[in-house]
DNA sequence: GACCTGCTGCGGGCTG
């Protein structure tokens, strides 16, 4: 039995808490971690007790009166630090264990005392780590020296993305500096199976990671409504349906944009105040402060009696507690089936609750995509991902940190060093070593005799206060309201006294605009429009799109579609009747028109872009459509001399990747240490992260192209 | 028709 095999103290706690019984994954973990060496995977759903699966039993193996810190927690969000603090907090205050939080936003205090009596456990992001052994690599050894345990939570969330391959970097460099081996347990909710190979890889142990499982899933009830949008604001009809759906319930709506989200909590708002409902709606999204945010999830998780609609992004999709919520609702398509998969696990928290998820859709594509989305929710896929192997842009950035960390290394320990990193591992030694005298010819590295320091430009590069972290954000201007911070939004056109505009769900007029110091004072106001932002969002998954296909081609009726829905989809069906498809990965639908032909891809984003550029370096125009996934060629019909161009077009690519990126960097804004890079190398990142040039050409080589035949 | 994430050290001014 699990519960025997904790210590006293744990079992006292368990006793006081009132459980009846421990939770599936709780009995799982506190067994094995209790009785093996090895490191762990917990996969259960949200709301599963995983914090505590991991934190009792570590809690009960640990010896907290030895020296140093014994357990430390990584979280990708301060918000979920700032949650947690509470929760392993309770856990240990009969224990006599000190936690600390150890972010950019936590008392500095706090943190010179941890240093003076290094111990307990420490919660904290990867960016603060990187940022210990650039600025304070003493310290590293200090609190760390004696770490037993690390905690990753929400490990999914650095799956196939250059924070989890730094991460991954930081904990290999991280046991450098212990005697003994550290156990990583990582917790996360979505997990497709074929990412646990990729789980596995950021504890830099595949072998000695296992997984523990428990399938458990929550029943959930989906209806589909259909309201077509033909401008860029939200139908009225909608709207007022929406209010009548949440005006009863603590609902999350999800519109999939910061603009829309304002739209929505605003409008919302404004029908509620007409008809006497309550005034709880929100806004909540990365261009809400801080603070505000805050408050609003406050409001969410301490208050039993009144209902509130919370308008949000992908902010509110991650692991914060935020108590119960009744009903989800969906403003068309999500990117992903794992972003659809987390959105509805936030209603019905509880054991034996039902999810309630309401999906609307404003045109017919967009309702195929959420419905393809909602098919594989019920059939349990989950988008695999890809860890790059061959992160160039990554390794270059961990090799100037490791240069400032050591101030001063001989080459062959610096190359030996990163030869070892886990992180790294499919990168030839020779590569790493021409990156290091491409590093020396551009000064970022300086040698002296047989080591390299950091050169003029490397310090240069390491002394910002953006050299911590992997991901590229935009400059931002403050918006205030009489000393009060409510945002910040992107600069644009919009930004112009007495624009209006609309923000963490109020409106306000621009009074004055600060552009050097990027201040904009507002004041509130009656009417105006959402803010423009910017973003580029995420590629979608071919599956998603093959699902699209194969409900075009079925002819089941779906009891979860409404009346409108229904007829949507079999007009779309009705469309493509006359194409006969039959092989759903190589037929794919053409149009041929005038001196233009339209073909229906049913492929992800990344082949489409890939496809796009093949084709382009022919000479063609081709528009990208990514709502139906179509490419518009301006060629009269796909002859054979034009295939064999485009498959001709593949040989010559680095040549035509080398001229683009020589014309601007545009084209790698997707890595942000990628512009150091020698030439060859970005080639091979673009060609690797950004593109699938071989699947695009896998493509083109046994596509059946279905003409229309009626 | 598009999401999100984090952040040092130092010095000056102010508050309790």
């Amino acid at each position: 039995m699990a519960y025997e095999l904790l210590s006293q103290p744990i079992r006292k706690y368990i006793r006081d808490k009132g459980w009846e019984s421990l939770r599936p994954i709780q009995a799982a973990a506190i067994s094995k971690i209790l009785t093996t060496e090895n490191n762990y995977i917990l996969a259960s759903r949200t709301a599963s007790g995983k914090t505590e699966a991991a934190f009792l039993p570590i809690l009960s193996k640990t010896n907290f009166n030895e020296q140093g810190v014994q357990v430390l927690y990584i979280s990708p969000l301060i918000a979920l630090i700032n949650d947690q603090f509470g929760r392993v907090e309770d856990l240990c205050k009969n224990l006599e264990i000190d936690v600390t939080k150890w972010h950019g936003e936590a008392k500095r205090s706090l943190k010179k005392k941890l240093l003076e009596h290094p111990n307990g456990i420490v919660l904290i992001t990867p960016e603060s780590i990187e940022a210990m052994f650039v600025n304070a690599p003493y310290n590293v050894a200090q609190l760390f020296s004696n770490l037993k345990f690390i905690v990753i939570d929400e490990i999914h969330s650095f799956i196939g993305n250059d924070r989890g391959l730094q991460l991954t970097s930081l904990i290999f460099r991280l046991r450098e500096q212990t005697k003994k081996e550290i156990i990583i347990i990582g917790l996360s909710a979505t997990i497709g199976d074929e990412n646990y190979p990729e789980a596995k890889r950021i504890t830099g142990n595949i072998e000695k990671t296992k997984v523990l499982l428990d399938r458990t899933q929550k029943s959930t009830v989906a209806s589909f409504k259909f309201f077509k949008s033909e401008t860029k604001e939200l139908p009225l009809d909608l709207l007022k349906d929406l209010y009548v759906e949440t005006k009863n319930n603590k609902t999350l709506i999800f519109p999939n944009s910061r603009a829309k989200t304002e739209e929505i909590s605003v409008k919302l708002r404004r029908i509620s105040d007409r008809l006497n409902g309550h005034k709880n709606y929100f806004s909540h999204h990365s261009s809400v402060d801080k603070e505000i945010r805050e408050s609003v999830e406050h409001f969410a998780k301490n208050n039993v009696r009144f209902d509130f609609c919370i308008s949000c992004t992908s902010t509110l999709e991650l692991g914060i507690d935020i108590g119960t919520v009744d009903k989800i609702i969906q403003i068309d398509s999500t990117h992903s089936v794992s972003s659809l998969v987390q959105r509805i696990g936030r209603s019905g928290r509880r054991d034996g609750e039902t999810s309630i998820v309401g999906i609307y859709a404003t045109g017919n594509w967009n309702l195929l995509q959420s419905f393809a989305c909602w098919q594989l929710y019920k059939n349990g896929f989950l988008e695999p991902i890809k860890m790059a192997s061959k992160p160039y842009d990554i390794l270059l950035h961990q090799l100037l940190s490791i240069v400032k960390q050591t101030s001063g290394i001989t080459i062959e320990r610096l190359i030996n060093g990163l030869k070892a990193n886990p992180t790294f591992k499919l990168i030839d030694e020779k590569e790493i070593r021409f990156l290091v005298d491409q590093s020396i010819q551009k000064d970022y590295l300086e040698k002296i005799q047989s080591e390299v320091i950091l050169g003029i430009e490397g310090e240069e590069i390491v002394n910002s206060r953006e050299f911590y972290s992997v991901f590229i954000t935009e400059p931002d201007f403050k918006v205030i309201h009489s000393g009060r911070k409510i945002g910040q939004i992107p600069f644009s056109p919009q930004i112009r006294l007495d624009e209006n505009l609309l923000l963490a769900a109020r409106i306000w007029k621009i009074k004055d605009i600060d552009f050097k110091g990027c201040v904009i004072e507002v004041i509130p106001a009656k009417d105006g429009k959402t803010p423009m932002f910017f973003g580029n969002g995420g590629a979608i998954h071919g599956e998603i799109r093959k699902e699209m296909l194969r409900i075009l081609k079925k002819e089941d009726i779906y009891e979860e579609l409404n009346e409108d829905c229904t007829s949507e989809l079999e007009q779309l069906r009705f469309e493509f009747q006359g194409y006969h498809i039959s092989d759903f990965d190589l037929d794919r639908p053409l149009v041929v028109k005038e001196n233009q032909i339209i073909w229906f891809t049913f492929s992800g984003t990344v082949i489409n872009r890939s496809l796009k550029m093949l084709i382009e370096m022919s000479g063609h125009e081709v528009i990208m459509n990514e709502m139906n996934s179509s490419l518009e060629i301006d060629v009269p019909e796909i002859s054979p001399n034009f295939l064999k161009d485009i498959q001709n077009n593949y040989i010559r690519l680095d040549s035509h990747l080398e001229y683009l990126l020589s014309k601007d960097d545009f084209l790698l804004s997707f890595s942000k240490w990628g512009k150091y890079l020698p030439l060859q190398f970005q080639i091979k990142i673009l060609k690797e992260r950004f593109f699938d040039f071989e699947s695009a050409i896998n493509l083109i080589d046994n596509v059946n192209f279905r003409m229309s035949n009626t």
